[in-house]
DNA sequence: TAACATGATTTCATTTTTGGAATTAATATC
DNA sequence: GATATTAATTCCAAAAATGAAATCATGTTA
């Protein structure tokens, strides 16, 4: 029934049946039906009409006098909200984890700001394993397997991680030369990483490792700080020490050997609908991360 | 597509498609297939369920909050107005002849006022042949033959029309005893009796006279004024001299003849659909009107 | 982990609505 | 007054929507 009061008030604002259904690419027949049904269901005759007259009934006037500033405002509001949901303006609720967003991702969001302006960024940084569903957001961003089947994701690219230490742990310990040796090391253990799976790229050869742990921290940056000030050694994603290793902070340890991969997902949980500014971003993180080497498992 | 949204957001208010349905007396099929091709259309998805669980998506969200307030004043507004089609208040929009509601009708408005204190009466009176469906009115009084075949009408009651003069003309002329007399009589004509059609009641027949007009008027009232002030002699109807002719102000004029009965009728643009508030007035005037003997062609 | 409960979705026959063509009705024009 | 024009309405076959029953999917519970 609003669909015909909708076309009611269509109808009235042109005096016209004919002229309301071209409009609204509507046949003759169907509004001429439909308004016949609308009076019929409201117990009213709402217009007087022939081919040549139109004329409101007092109920005509009624109707349209409560219901045409209504119906504006909906089908403004439809408009407004159908041009949000395509056009990469508005707001855009993500999330994403910590780390990586305040490290080497931070000129990312940085730069997607600046190259779309209208967007009002909301950007929820956590290294928990929110929900994507109950937070309402847009889109997420994921570093290592999903398994939530009913998320949609899009592979942006691998994270490495390498075992590292400080060179003054190196000072007092020697480095070691075989995963064998690291019994006899301070073993700093991430939650992530609680077993390690270990590749030597030489041989081309992969062990499962279960470190004695030293230390156990459930926040990666925190351990790369504990790393520096020498505790011991870790498994680390090189996003978090590239830095330190160039700066000499930090040194390799077995650099043969490889920690597993850690695959960087967009996700977002509505299929394959996706809101144009959902998707800009998607691409936008796509594009940067493909761009950025380290992000690509290459170092 | 609104009707959908408006399904919507019962969906999101009761947070289930089955009890949503339920409220609106819909099988959980349609809801479901509903709600589904509002996603469609909109191109975004709403809401995340399951058998446990509703969600809303960042989407479904937005056009909650856009649309929930309009959807309510919409349906209030609907609600509303189809409660005052079906009851006897509100505005009431009436047409009527202007001599007969000052005159012999006037107690009528009052009473329908008094008996009906919610409803408020915008009674237009009018001598002139107002167009009924333009005026927008919801029901008109009308006197004489009705013609408009888009009209529906109801008749209430008969005017007799019968001949007078003053006693001061009857005094200087003498009172005719025949039709042709007539012809040596000075006469008053108005525009709706331009060709007396006369019946003799004693003798049964019916006669055409021709008036050679002394005086020509538009206006009932300002001719039974003339009368009074011995002008001449004038067909007119009884509602407007019968309390002259009780006070003696006028007399009957060829007693044995009567000019055409004036029907009156209560018509309304609307055919067979008539709101509450048009139909009690309808009513209460019929029940006025035959119950006052002048009316129904009594004196 | 399997069984169960519950609500959402799909299937299929039926009903309703739609679109194009034909018809009707009401003015306008001559 | 007769005819032309124009827009509204009706008819009929096709498309879309609906409702009841069956099926599926997801949490909850034992």
């Amino acid at each position: 029934m609003l669909n015909d009061i909708a076309l009611f008030i269509h109808i009235v604002e042109q005096r016209s049946l004919a002229a309301a259904g071209k409009s609204l690419n509507l046949p003759p027949a169907t509004v001429t039906r439909r308004l016949k049904k609308l009076e019929e269901t409201l117990q009213c005759q709402l217009i007087h009409r022939s081919a040549r007259n139109f004329a409101l009934t007092a109920e005509g006037s009624s109707y349209y006098d409560a219901f045409s500033g209504l119906v504006k405002q909906i089908e403004e509001t439809a408009r407004h909200l159908n041009s949000e949901m395509h056009q990469v303006s508005g707001p855009l609720k993500v999330l994403a984890p910590t780390n990586i967003s305040i490290g080497i991702l931070q000129p990312m969001w940085s730069d997607f700001i600046k190259q779309y302006p209208e967007v009002h960024l909301n950007l929820q940084i956590s290294n928990g394993l929110e929900d994507i569903v109950l937070s309402q957001v847009d889109i997420a961003l994921r570093i290592g397997p999903q398994n939530d089947s009913a998320l949609y994701q899009k592979k942006l690219g691998n994270i490495a991680t390498i075992l590292v230490a400080s060179p003054g742990y190196l000072d007092r310990y020697a480095s070691p030369d075989s995963l064998s040796e690291l019994a006899n090391h301070q073993i700093i253990v991430t939650d992530i990483f609680s077993k390690w799976v270990l590749t030597n790229t030489q041989l081309n050869r992969q062990e499962d490792y279960y470190p004695n742990a030293h230390l156990i921290l459930n926040d990666i940056y925190l351990a790369s700080q504990m790393v520096q000030d020498g505790h011991g050694i870790a498994l680390l994603p090189i996003t978090e020490v590239y830095k330190e290793l160039n700066e000499g902070k930090l040194q390799r340890v077995l650099t043969d050997w490889q920690g597993p991969e850690r695959e960087i997902f967009a996700i977002w949980p509505t299929g394959k609908l996706l809101n144009a500014k959902a998707k800009a971003l998607r691409d936008f993180m796509s594009d940067y991360i493909s761009t950025t080497p380290i992000l690509q498992g290459k170092f």
